[in-house]
DNA sequence: GATCTTGCAGCAACCGGTTGCAAAAAGTAT
DNA sequence: ATACTTTTTGCAACCGGTTGCTGCAAGATC
């Protein structure tokens, strides 16, 4: 039915082998010979069969990505990069999606890790502890988490949320509240962290929280309660859905209360107020990780963290506090 | 290294065929067998490789994904659901941005063809006799995108744009325009078609247009030259660019002009003013593309076309026709 | 008791490539 | 012309499963 490699073989007149060498090892070829037989292999529309070679070489040319939520308007665009990026390497990339469920997240790697060169685990909601026993079956690069000894491409939200922070209380904004995320999320400890770690500013910690406009909206109520005039919310999302909230409330952004997110999403931008936000490099992030995934899979060397700047972007949703 | 069928077959003593059928014949293999190799399994860690059962079955238990841009908005919540789709009939995705160029849509079917039992082809740019062809190679199914004897999920574009269109015309607009997508676009076609059929209103055509923010930005000036008052764009972001363009010459939306997109996206319920839309059910369509691929698969029979309903959502950016 | 089913397990070929090894061919040195 | 390299090609085993066929044993039928 399909074309295979014998075919090939016997219309050029030449073994298997030699057709194979032609096309994965072709300084091993006369470059007669080899021309030859790349031009009946066109002529055939023959196209090696992807699932036999990783049979013998171990190499599927398949990349896993696994992200916890593709409408999430944070991941597309890191989708669209890796998936990209790994074409460029000649390979492809399965995305799943774990609808934040770290079960899930575990299942999907364990299914997937058969048949994918590496994994890309994008935000994991997974323990320390089962990343490290997971990562025994397959080469992970891991984004926006970090666990000791693996490789790992990171954006500075912990320096995002020091000059979010610095931003309002410049404004003079003197209690201020975090709505953090999901809690397995190391983005929100990281913010966390260094928001404590101002020991000038009273900040309340208020979550965990799911990272979606209704998480968003849900927290709107403890945030006024909170008192705090400043708020830094886990994502564009949260910060559109606590403005929104808020507006139920008669609690008006940046009147009452300023708001910043985090990720500089398209709606974010479009919003009323527009968001103040800390813009996270997305795209860059799934091209690097990429790159460095298989490069851990080429010398089974796994390791080097990247770190990824950050950007303040000061739109409409924070100014100066009243009083 | 890894543990294979046939390390399992030593342990418990029985012959790989054995352990083979254990898995995908039960019913062939006494029930006492059965359970003591599948415990031996379980105990080793057994998990099958699917490349090799590929490659004697044909099955691949994997399916394409093929986007023009997994970052336009549109596509994420169809991706998902796919994805989830396919996972419960233990399916993997592979997924794939064509960047809206018809030549890399070709060269990633061909490349995947091999890989995959079935290819879901969304809102391709490809011609229909490119596509004829290729479904020589694999079975496809369309999203938004009719080629007679194709499977097919549409979603009532042109029912939307009727809707759209008499909104408008309720609204006392006499001359309309409609801001176009790609050239390839069936969507777009499909939108001209339904209001170029009704013939009591004045409608200019504009475009093609890329189907981005930066599409609708630069129409805005062909649409004012145009002299309508009521406008429906290709998509949200076209609609979204269109009114910040529009805004940027001192055309007011919906005062001086009303605007209405496609899609329902995030960002055009938070716009500034909020977007009048027609709303598409991607998810369901996700959902169903899957499960016709799948079917068609099992039955070598590739047909059917499934029309989902889209519903015209009224917000801020249409209003009253002045004079 | 002989014959016929039926259920279960083993054998071996096969899917479509890759690769170590050996043979043949071509080129070089003596 | 002979011996020695080096290049090019063929051979055959192998990757990890699947599957048609055969063989065997136990139960059913007469």
């Amino acid at each position: 039915m399909a074309v295979t490699i014998r075919d090939v073989a016997r219309v050029s007149g030449v073994h298997v082998s030699t057709v194979s060498r032609a096309f994965s090892a072709p300084h091993l070829v006369n470059p007669e010979t080899r021309v030859r037989v790349l031009a009946v292999a066109d002529d055939l529309g023959y196209r090696p069969n992807r699932a036999a070679r990783a049979l013998t070489t171990g190499r599927t040319h398949n990349l896993g990505l696994i992200v916890a939520d593709i409408a999430n308007p944070f991941f597309p665009p890191l989708i669209k990069a890796a998936q990209a990026q790994a074409r460029l390497r000649d390979y492809h990339v399965f995305v799943a999606d774990t609808d934040e469920d770290p079960k899930v997240e575990e299942e999907l790697i364990q299914t997937l890790t058969k048949q994918v060169d590496g994994v890309l685990l994008c935000s994991p909601r997974l323990t320390n502890r089962t990343i490290e026993r997971l990562r025994q079956e397959v080469p992970f690069v891991l984004v926006n988490r970090r666990v000791k000894g693996m490789a790992t491409v990171l954006m500075d939200v912990g320096r995002g949320a020091r000059l979010a922070v610095e931003h309002l209380t410049g404004l003079g904004h003197r209690r201020l509240a975090l709505v953090t995320g999901p809690s397995g999320s190391w983005t929100s400890k990281e913010m966390q962290e260094a928001a404590a770690a101002m020991s000038e500013v009273d900040v309340a910690f208020l979550g965990p929280n799911p990272p979606t406009e209704q998480g968003g909206r849900a927290a709107a109520a403890e945030v006024i309660a909170s008192g705090a005039t400043g708020v830094l919310a886990y994502n564009d999302l949260v910060a559109i859905g606590l403005i929104e909230g808020l507006a139920e409330r008669g609690v008006h952004v940046p009147g009452d209360i300023s708001v910043i997110g985090v990720d500089d999403i398209v709606a974010g931008r479009l919003g009323r107020p527009k968001l103040t936000t800390i813009a996270m490099p997305t795209a860059t992030a799934g091209r690097i990780a990429v790159d460095m995934l298989l490069q851990s899979v080429d010398s089974e060397v796994a390791t080097g963290v990247t770190m990824l700047e950050t950007a303040l972007i000061i739109r409409e949703s924070t100014g100066e506090a009243h009083s």
